[in-house]
Order: C-alpha cells, then structure tokens, then sequence
DNA sequence: CGGCATCCCATAAGATACTG
DNA sequence: CAGTATCTTATGGGATGCCG
C-alpha cells in the first residue's frame, strides 16, 4: 500500500476505536506540536529538520522527529533527501496536509478570540495569588 | 469569578505552555470523548448523565464524568440540577461551546472523506485530485 | 545533519467499588 | 441517579546518548 498511514491509526480504524469520523481527524493533529509544523509549512514553505528546532526551541531532538514521522506517515507532509553528504533533508507540506490548513486557521482564530476573553475577565476573578498580591500590597500600603 | 477555566489550562497558558492560539483550541476538544459530547448536545438538546452512558456505550463512568466536568469549567457546556429527590442532572451546550461546532463539523467532514480515501486508495496512490477537492470545498466552506 | 535507542515521568483513561 | 475514590495500565513526551 502505497498510501501508507501509521499502523496504529489503521488499526483503530478497523477496530472501530474511532467512534467517528472527527476523532479520526483529531488523531491527526493532536500531537504537541503538529499543528505548529503544518502551520509554518503551510505559511513559509520548506523546513529542514533544525530549521524546526529554531522555530521552536523548546521541542525534543526525538519528539520533533516522532512529530515529523507520524505527520510523514499520515501524509500530511513530505519528507525528502536532499544530499547524502552531511544527510540533508526536506519537509513540504502535502495537498492532503493543505486541505487541513483551514480547520487549523479557525482553531487558531478561536483560541485567539477566547483567550482575549479570558484575560479580560480573568482581572477579576481566577487567580488566587494575583488576589492574594493584592491583598498583601494593601496591606503593606496601609502598614 | 464569573468565567472560570480549568486550572491546569489557566496555568498553561500564563505559563506560555501553550506556544500559540491553536494548541489552546485544541486543549479544548482533546478528550476521548468531549467532541461528540459537544456534538450531540448541539445535535439533541439537553443530555442527561446516563443518556450519554446509553449514547456512548464504552465510555466508563469515571472517564465520562471527568470529561463532563472538564466540559463545564471550561464553559463548553452548562450543568444544571434539576432535581434533589433521585437527583437528576441536566447538561446543555452553552453559546461558547455552539462557537466550536463549525470546528468539529469541519473535522467530521475532513475525516469521513479522508477515511473513504483509504479504504479507496490504500491500493493505488494517494490521490491529488480528491486532496484538491477537499481543499476546494473547505474554500467553498469558509467563504 | 538527521535521526534512533533507552530510560523515566506525568497524565489520560480503564476497572472496580462505594456514596449522597 | 449521578457521581467520587482508589488502583492500575497505556501513552505521550522529556532527557540523554549513540550512529550513519
């Protein structure tokens, strides 16, 4: 089978594991820094594997490349050798990769809009310690 | 505090757990079961503890009540008791949790044609044109 | 450079039993 | 009816080190 998806995924589609089509959906971009790759394919073209480590200085030598495996797996991205010399390799995003883009762009749309929200009343509520701050200032101030 | 979000997300995102907007999103609808919660209460109306049970037969207990709770302190759906006697709960969506249809709807289209893609494909090749008309209709969608 | 192998930990989720 | 409590397992991800 030349359309190759990770085993596991298969399997969970066989085994009915995925109760529905969106879960199937999820599975595929649901790893810590999936949607960030396709994102920044999508946007700016090829990476190479540390042009990713640069872009996000956080992620693990090893989970960047389990990310980059499953998304290549999954056909969402494209791996490509380019030398052999000191081992060269490209990421481009897929036309299957491309058709997720704009599930992604209203994610972000969404988490953008809600976290404004949230920090809009959060001021007033949620954080105890910013509370309890505050409590101590005035009573320094008064002190 | 009017808008209370789950703590370990709150600190996610003062902690900058959350490298972007989308991951937030994403920590929304990630559990096993929340986006086919989210999708029949939006589908059915109001829910009760055990008609979920009946709806989603291999959910546990346990696990559906997490993802209820998670559900309402994330605001995506409200809890309300209507009874003491034999205590009786009602869940419905709230307009936060309508905004995130779209969403799933997109991911429950974008599965079901990518599941019918593989059991299709997974002889011949991955097919560009079915990759187009998915991004086609994705365009059609968000125009 | 671009990986893989190994070990470890935190969290999600399943099983089971008990409660207001 | 609608949960909570406890225990256990499975998985994702981090840290570190080796390899072609």
């Amino acid at each position: 089978m030349t359309d190759i998806v990770r085993k596991d995924v298969m399997q969970r589609l066989e085994s009915g594991d995925y109760s529905c089509a969106k879960q199937f959906t999820l599975a595929m971009i649901s790893g810590k820094w999936k949607m960030i790759i396709l994102w920044h394919l999508n946007h700016d073209g090829a990476y190479r594997f540390n042009d990713f480590r640069r872009l996000m200085p956080t992620v693990t030598h090893k989970v960047l490349a389990s990310q980059l495996r499953e998304l290549a797996e999954d056909q969402l991205v494209k791996r490509t050798e380019v030398q052999a010399k000191p081992l060269k390799v490209e990421y481009e995003i897929t036309p299957l990769g491309t058709s997720l883009v704009p599930i992604i762009d209203m994610m972000c749309d969404w988490g953008e809009k809600r976290i404004d929200q949230l920090k809009v009343t959060t001021h007033f509520s949620l954080d105890e310690n910013v509370a309890q701050q505050m409590n101590e200032q005035a009573a320094e101030k008064t002190a």
